[in-house]
DNA sequence: TCGTTTTTCCTAATTCATAAAATAATTATT
DNA sequence: AATAATTATTTTATGAATTAGGAAAAACGA
């Protein structure tokens, strides 16, 4: 059952050398003896062992994942485990696998890049992970081609929603539709998402000539919806004026947001309109269907991975850092109509 | 940087196998020389490398992952993708890692099985996969020790909830809450999952002599929000008599499923009662908030683990064959009150 | 003290494939 | 046909660890 390449080489009357040469379809080989040598191995159905190929051409055709360096939500987080899957595909096709970055191997405890070092990972993709963490600053630092889908450090490219975009996007609408009271309930700024969320929600503001009230921009310490839904409550009782507009940072906050402004006697969205961020699957199906920034996590990974696959072919630099992909405005139901205004 | 055994070796003044054992915790060393490498090797953070252990022992510290072989949903899954965060979870503390089968290394197209042996892998999880695929049947065959958390087959250990009793429990409730017209909105049957509580939903209903109509029990493509929705408009198209009482066997069917009761013109509870099926995080926050059979991800994720890793070691041969994790159901704005009954 | 046993450590073989150097075989050139 | 140039194949070394078997050293008994 288990066959190596001396095995092949045996039955072909042939040199293991001159098999691991037609495998790797490279050196001077007749052509004859390489149909010949291709249609046994098939025949038998036979594949080099990969710990071996690994151990000698130090290339595991396998991608390192940082995960869940943040939330314990792991796979379970709707948005990053969507751009994995995603990425996850893509190279795929290629030839390579992910395996998770974990601390340890067997009794040793492991920082992320001796992890990656001992597994001859070819790559690294972070999903999402945390600029102060010393693992990870080593671990960019390296030699080690890394990208990332989350976070933005020297000398590591990263491909990521334009959240700069989103905002405007929503702010502008909010503009359009009349309203002037707007508010934002958003999940911790120690996520870079929705700090730069936050930054941008200011600047858009004051662009347009409007203060930027403090109480009017709550940080839920969560970015799920009970947090939405606390923020949406302290937010109506410490203001004297209710907000005509919501900008919930992610679609999930959204519904808390929502559900909150309802139990407080708020219609959505005749008294106030909210917006959400991400479009995940559900957001179509809420009651209100909910207006939102879409993000398009297909884009993001398959991008993250053509860069990263580039990196480590060492073929072409890319040329951006940063690279940013454009979000869209979704229009439903959980804002006013726009005909209604005009 | 890159260090090997050798110069561990050297720096030390022992030989490699000395090391090796030493960091193997196996064979006779005297206990100064043990500690005063140990103590080396955590002074320069050794590690020995991966690939060159597992090309000799056979032991990769590698399980393998059979994910997305029916659906196309892979980690966005929302049942399986957080039944396998737990199995990884319980894993990591013994220090093993997950990675995901896929059918091809390089070059070469792989069958399940033949990935399984080039990679080496201990063991193998299949989250979900089709009893009918050739691939899975040869897996399950093979030496490997393998547990599976949505299939079914002879010489496979299965971990999963008890889905009669899930149906016993839903069934029973609207029974005790006097509901009679029970009709069932299911995902495919070609799922295992979904046929068994097809079945169950069948063998319930005689227990308490009441007939099965066909009629009411739909069968939808998806498990998905639309194929609920559409399920139910045509059950309520083709039956004269509308149900007072649906069980959807996926949480997302069931918000499709209320949605075309609303549309319908139906009030959930008061016309018609609904419970859904897995009590997925958002079903809490949903309107009305979901009756639902919970299903302890957790549970069978570890449970799952727990029973690979025992085979693995071939210490204690679980004695059942399949394990049924028990559900709950919980009650929450779906269904009608209990106390209005009374 | 000498021989035996046990403990400790080393040597060498093994795992499997790849890469570089060396050799053999074939083709081309004059 | 003889030599040069190419092409095809083999040989050998290498990567980094594990393991079985053997040697040396220490411990033990008489």
């Amino acid at each position: 059952m288990k066959r190596n390449i001396y095995d092949v080489a045996r039955n072909m009357n042939l040199s293991p050398g001159t098999i691991s040469k037609i495998l790797n379809g490279k050196g001077n080989v007749s052509t004859k003896t390489r149909e010949r040598v291709l249609k046994y191995v098939e025949e038998i159905g036979f594949t080099p062992n990969s710990s071996a190929r690994t151990l000698k051409s130090k290339k595991s055709l396998t991608i390192g994942i940082v995960f869940s360096d943040i939330s314990n939500f792991g796979l379970e987080h709707p948005f990053f485990s969507s751009v994995l899957q995603q990425f996850k595909n893509y190279i795929e096709i290629f030839g390579y696998e992910i395996v998770f970055i974990v601390n340890r191997v067997g009794n040793y405890d492991l920082s992320y890049l001796k992890w990656c070092l001992v597994k001859n990972v070819d790559g690294v993709l972070i999903v999402t992970g945390n600029i102060n963490k010393p693992n990870i600053i080593e671990l960019v630092n390296s030699e080690i081609p890394t990208v990332s889908t989350d976070i933005k450090m020297d000398d590591l490219y990263s491909v990521m929603s334009d959240d700069f975009m989103g905002m405007k996007l929503g702010l502008e609408f909010a503009l359009k539709l009349g309203l002037r009271k707007l508010a934002c309930v958003s999940g911790p700024l120690t996520s870079r998402a929705f700090y730069e969320r936050y930054l941008a929600f200011k600047e858009i503001l004051e662009e347009n000539n409007l203060t930027f009230k403090e109480k009017y921009f709550r940080v839920s310490p969560t970015y799920g919806f009970t947090g939405g839904y606390n923020a949406t409550k302290e937010l109506l009782e410490e203001v004297k004026e209710a907000p005509d507009f919501i900008f919930a940072l992610s679609d999930e906050i959204a519904y808390g947001v929502i559900r909150a402004l309802e139990d407080s006697g708020l219609k959505v969205p005749e008294d106030v309109s909210v917006i959400g961020y991400d479009d995940v699957s559900f957001s179509k199906h809420f009651t209100p269907a909910l207006t939102t920034i879409r993000q398009y996590k297909k884009e993001i990974g398959e991008t993250a991975a053509k860069r990263l696959l580039a990196l480590i072919d060492g073929t072409v630099k890319p040329e951006k850092q940063v690279e940013l992909i454009p979000v869209s405005l979704v229009i439903r139901d959980s804002t006013k109509k726009v005909n209604l205004k005009q």
